[in-house]
DNA sequence: AATGAATGAGCATTCATTCAT
DNA sequence: GATGAATGAATGCTCATTCAT
């Protein structure tokens, strides 16, 4: 399994410039920028992508793929269905262990910036939020039909208060640059899920 | 209490220009735009403001305030202590209903994007985040003194709650436009507040 | 008849560019080039014209409306129709004195340049040519009717073959430097015309 | 006479990028464009030629010596003095019947466009159309000499004059994207030559 | 108090050229 | 001899800001 030199640049760049996309947003995120992180050349790194908003989206499906990846390993290992949705809070309690979390939420970091300006970023942070949503809807109806979660549990309602407190809470740790109201919140979602148990 | 030419043609810049802040960004907001918003030259802009930093400053306060008043005052029009706290959810349901709230929160909007680029602009962010809190905070202590509210409420974790909640399902409102998920959120913010009731 | 700053800058940017556009070529011209030209900044010059293709438009006009006013002015002080003809040979033949006119045709330097590339300005020059062409074969048309020019005469091919003479001839003109070529060709062009009266 | 392996890359890319200058001009024509003509890599084109211009002066020397080996067979297929002058206006009459000949006049496409930023280019075209010039003054005197050319002609006007019609009215061709100008004129140094039989 | 012409640093992108492989 | 990744100067253009009027 040969890799080109071209990919390990492509690897490269997204990978030193991803913490600064998070950190000043795609549209304050300059070409010079970029430069700076990857010490590559502007013409690297035309070379390597075909213009700013082909690497932005890279860099939100390498920050995405990430998380979902992270996730999907910690929830293969648990034994049943509370403790698969548990995943969620558990991990974001404790994010800074994960040190390709700590910039944040991707979906959260594009969602609110990507306008008219950066459609294509709002369509991607959309889709990522969709798969987000039906994933833990299909996780609540899979514990339902194994006995593990009550029969009545709303599986809708229960993502989009899942969802919403991990997105509201990861928002206030990023505007206190502290992690005290996050730590409240999954604490919550915990009894929350918990709750559902049979 | 007479007010001068002067203070009349900032109001106007801030009234006109804070929906351009809203929907664009800070700082996808250029001067350009503020113009056309107000029909006001470059040179009068800059008469009246600084730069543009005061001017996005001074929209967020303006944002912000709007907000407050609004809620303060269906605060005051309540008669105990658990519809107080109804107030937020069930605005917040309706939001369409008021015009100055359409573009969304503005701490939201403030928050993602405000960086070390925007540090004055995430200070505002934070102080607004901070102000909030303390408000529900001592909303429901209030209530536990007026026997209106359960005794063992966590008043720092409902709040908290409170806030992820509606932060996290404006922000999906943003991404997806549409308000399911703010209104199934909203619904279940209801329900839990209806609990706290002694 | 009041004449705003703006107006004025217009004008000068157009002057001083035009010598510019005519050496270096539409393509070959820099927006660097232009600032040099002018001793304006960057900033300056965008305030004034939309980009870079309006400037070269607008030379092309200016270039173009030079010369054929100056034709204009020569025609209207001749008494005949041959004598009309006469005007651009002889004007060709001296055009040193006419410092204006020493940057070369407008046609032929857009002419061989403009291509899919610069469309806009393909069109400008081939409806320079077209309506350069219309005026040659009306004159001759108006001098046949006054019996000043033989009445066999073919007005397109005397068209076509004092443009080609011309254009061609002011080519070798750019190319070698010299005038030599363009004044034989000149001279031959009034030997063509002398010999059309009746 | 063995051909290198290194002749035959350096022809091809000749070959394959003529048309591609021809049509896009040499300023016009960035090395991508060559790497698609030929199909070759960048650092192939570099290894068989110093740079850009070295390229530009090649092609403009392929083209021009295809056009003047065209005219030569032709003319020594002719029997008299005459015919050899029509060869010209024959040739360039039904020009799109010589594919290389398609992109028009190589001196021409250079001539207008080569400046100070293309002196080499420049003095290839003025080089090129001395001996053109010297090549149809030739031609004339030979007849003279062989008294199939009138005794009084002027050799160098008709030269110029042959010249002018042809480039001028191939600009013309250029411009407008049909030959109706090119074969006007083309007729007119018909007659005009075979007046100058004894 | 208001205008709008002018500034210049900054932006995304292109392009001729080099060089390790 | 050929490849293609990397370079960095240059290009057209935007934008926050200033200042004479």
């Amino acid at each position: 399994m040969k890799t080109t030199k071209s990919e390990n640049t492509k690897r490269l760049i997204i990978e030193k410039t991803a913490p600064v996309f998070n950190t000043k947003g795609y549209a304050g995120t300059s070409i010079n920028d970029l430069m700076d992180a990857t010490g590559l050349s502007k013409g690297c790194i035309y070379g390597n992508f075909q213009n700013k908003d082909e690497i932005a989206l890279s860099v939100f499906d390498h920050n995405f793929g990430k998380v979902t990846q992270h996730m999907k390993e910690r929830i293969l290992a648990t034994e049943n269905s509370i403790e698969r949705l548990l995943v969620y809070p558990q991990t974001y309690k404790n994010y800074f262990r994960y040190p390709y979390l700590q910039a944040g939420c991707p979906i959260l970091n594009t969602a609110t910036e990507a306008d008219d300006t950066h459609a294509k970023l709002k369509e991607r942070a959309q889709k990522a939020l969709g798969l987000w949503k039906t994933a833990i809807v299909n996780q609540i109806k899979r514990g339902i039909e194994r006995k593990e979660i009550k029969e009545d549990t709303d599986a809708t309602e229960i993502s989009v208060i899942m969802i919403s407190m991990i997105e509201g809470a990861f928002m206030q740790a990023k505007v206190n640059n502290h992690m005290t109201e996050l730590k409240i919140a999954m604490s919550f979602l915990e009894k929350l899920i918990k709750n559902l148990k049979v």
